[in-house]
Formats: C-alpha cells, structure tokens, sequence
DNA sequence: ATTCCACAGGAAACAGTGGTCC
DNA sequence: GGACCACTGTTTCCTGTGGAAT
C-alpha cells in the first residue's frame, strides 16, 4: 500500500491543470482591451492632454468604488503620455502613491520625496517639520526642471490625516505651481468617496476639483464580459461552467460592481478545482472561494490585533449581546487573568468603535430609560474562528 | 414635567519614541 | 546638548442624550 501522501501527489501530477495563466487572474494585470472603460479612458486623456502641449493641466479628481479600474486607467495613460513625450525632450515624471499605505502625512510626503530622487540625507525619515519636507520636494522639482504628476490614492485618506495634524498641504499641493519656477506639478487624486469632497477646505476644492471623472460600477453584464475574457486567456478552453461564471458575475455585482473581487473570486475557485483534481470550475467551487475569501478576510484581521483588541473580543465573545459595561468588567477580569494593566474605559470604548469598522463586531445603540444609554455590541463572526486564531497566541491559551 | 441613569463620544493634554538641526 | 518636530497610544475632562421612573 503506498504512502497517502505520495497518492495525493500522484494524483495531482497526473491530473490535468485548469489554470493556463495564473497572471491574468490578478485585478491589476491589464490586456489593453480587457477594462471596459472606454469613454473614461477618453475622458482622462483629454484632460491630460495639455502635457503634450507642454502646457501643464489642470488639476483632475477621478472617483470610483474599489474594483472599477480607477487607478489601472490612470496609470496606463500616464505611462503612454510619458512614452510619447520622452521623444519630444520635454520630459515628465510620474509620481504615484497611495495615502492609505501611508499612515502619516510625514510619509507620503516622504515616499513622494524618494521618487523624485531624494535620498535619505536630503530628506530624512523623521524628525524635520512638515513645512521643512514640502519646501524640499518643491526645491528640488525646481532645481531638476521637472515637470511632475502626482498621482495620489485614498486621496480622502490624505485629507484625514491633514485634517488630523491642521496643516493645510493640500491647499499647499494644489497652489504649488505659483511657487515653482522652472517646473510644473499636476495633481491626480483618485478616491473611493464621492463625498470627501465636501469636507474639504473650499479653497482647495476651488483647484482641486477643476476636473472631475466619475467611473461608474460595472453592471453584472460588464462583470460578465470581464470575466469572460479573462477566463478565456487564464484558462483551459470549456474548464468554466457557465452557472459559475454567472454566480461569479452575480456575487461581484451584489456589492458594488467590483471587478477586483469578482477577478478574485473566479481566481480561488479554479485554485480549489485543481486541488480537488475536478476537471471544471463549478458553482458550488465559486461559493467555496466566496466562503473561503471571507474567513480569510477574518482571519487575517483577527490576528492583526494587539493584545489589547484581543481581549476586548474575547471580552464580547464570553459576554455576547452585552453593553459596554458589562464588556468592561469581563475585559477588567481578562487582564487579571494574563496579568496585564487594564486600559481606561474610555479606551475601551474606542476601541469598540475601531473594531467595529472591521466589521467584526456590531454595535447598537439602546436607550434605557433610566438605564441610561449604551451600546450593546456582538460578534457577527463564529466564536470557534474567534479560538481558533487566538489559540495561537501564547498570552492568551489560559482565557480562550 | 422633571429627574436621572450609563454611558457615547469630542477635545485636549500628556508621555514616550525616534529623529533633525544648529 | 538643547530646542524642536511628528506621531502613537493613551488618559483626563467634559458635554450630551432618550426615555423609564418618579
């Protein structure tokens, strides 16, 4: 009798792959044709259009949710813009970053700073006021001669943190062509939010907002199309059963029309045919994915909590449908338990909020008369995922 | 009609870290 | 080596609130 492992791997070996390209099911690779957005890949190249003219453009805003091909569009016209100028020896530089992968002001602006060539002495990590960091990125986009765009993402995430820290370098960012003299700068932003706008410093919105291009959701017939092609290349002819590229099609569309997850969820269900040697993706494989995607998602998120976090959900897990209260004391007990100092209850109420906006927890707010008000928060995730993941964390086998 | 509960959640201040600059 | 800066995670202090109880 053979070893089971070695039947496993003999099976897998033998059995055909359904996957041809594994790279084209990933969101952020791009065929030309494969976006869909034709009349919003017209629309940002006209507003481009003044850099051929060495004239710099005005400021542009592109809105999108998650998934819409936003920041793909952007980039590919960018990139053939700078193709066509390098000939005409007017050169320009794009510059891309995205507010959210930054958590401060400080380093965005210093990930901006490092793309345009300014090492680590001439613009350090830390330590310098943020007026000192902005004065050397313009100093040094005049000194080159260049003329810039800076693409930036979550652009609404950027507007928090200078909301955060009072320095108004947005204003700065989008008025800074008065103080360039030899250069230019162009300022792409791209955002989730169609109403960040609104919170914005109406002296900014007067330059920021010059031009605008909203990319719609895609419908699930566009999802369809989308899909289809990229099946077409990534896998083998006939190995996708229609009804699972209609439910693929179908569960994208429910959100708001998201290619990225739709791209995603075909992706991990030919991964999990394969690994079931099936030779077709089936409707019951995309669920599989659907399902398997989302305790992914919980997983990861669980896992990414300090301590602290950690014995607050533990803390609403043993004591499910409570109030805030109540969760405190069983929090206040848990830190005896593994021996830590407990934080304020103001703390703990923020926290619960944070938690919250990962969607782990559900809070509702109920009025008790002469109860007073408090939230009562409960877990929309499984207590055995909650042991499951916490299980491995040392300080927290004797509480789990 | 008034009181009063049990918090929610904003604002500000603070401590500590890790850095620059002169 | 002292003044200064950004930033995080926290505490302290505070005002606001809907409805049961009186």
């Amino acid at each position: 009798m053979s070893d089971p492992i070695d039947r496993l791997l003999d099976a897998a070996e033998s059995g055909k792959s359904i996957i041809r390209n594994r790279n084209i099911l990933h969101f952020t690779y791009i065929p030309d044709t494969i976006l869909h957005r034709n009349s919003e890949q017209e629309q940002v190249t006209q507003s481009l259009i003044p850099i051929l003219k060495q004239s710099h453009p005005s400021n542009l805003l592109v809105y999108g949710k998650p998934g819409t091909g936003k920041t793909l569009v952007v980039k590919k016209i960018i990139s053939k813009i700078q193709e066509r100028v390098e000939k005409s020896n007017f050169p320009i530089r794009l510059v891309y970053s995205n507010s959210k992968e930054e958590t401060t002001l400080y380093g965005l602006l210093v990930s901006i700073g490092r793309q345009l060539g300014l090492k680590k002495e001439e613009l350090p990590t830390t330590g310098l006021a943020i007026s000192e960091v902005f004065k050397r990125i313009l100093e040094k986009i005049d000194q080159n001669e260049l003329n810039v765009i800076f693409v930036i993402d979550e652009i609404d995430y950027l507007a928090q943190l200078v909301t955060k820290t009072g320095k108004d370098i947005l204003y700065q960012l989008t008025r800074a062509n008065e103080r360039l003299k030899n250069s230019s700068l162009t300022l792409v932003g791209i955002s989730n939010d169609l109403t960040f706008k609104e919170k914005l410093d109406p002296r900014v919105i007067s330059s920021l907002g010059e031009e605008e291009i909203v990319f719609t959701n895609y419908n699930v017939d566009q999802l369809k199309k989308i899909l289809e092609e990229r099946i077409n290349e990534a896998f083998m002819q006939g190995s996708v059963e229609e009804p699972a590229l209609n439910l693929c099609a179908a569960l994208a569309g429910g959100e708001h029309g998201d290619a990225r997850r739709a791209i995603d969820l075909i992706r991990v269900a030919g991964e999990l045919a394969e690994r079931q040697q099936s030779d077709t993706v089936t409707e019951a494989h995309v669920r599989e994915a659907s399902q398997k995607i989302e305790e992914n998602k919980e997983e990861a998120s669980l896992k990414s909590y300090p301590l602290h976090e950690k014995l607050v959900i533990l803390a609403i897990m043993k004591a499910n449908g409570s109030s805030t209260g109540e969760i405190y004391t069983s929090y206040k007990n848990l830190c005896k338990v593994v021996g830590r100092d407990g934080l304020t209850q103001r703390r703990i109420t923020q926290m619960l909020s944070e938690i919250e906006l990962s969607g782990i927890i559900n809070g509702r707010l109920v009025h008790q008369g002469i109860h007073g008000r408090t939230k009562k928060y409960r877990l929309t995730i499984s207590t055995e995922m909650v042991k499951k993941t916490f299980k491995d964390d040392l300080t927290l086998q004797d509480v789990v």
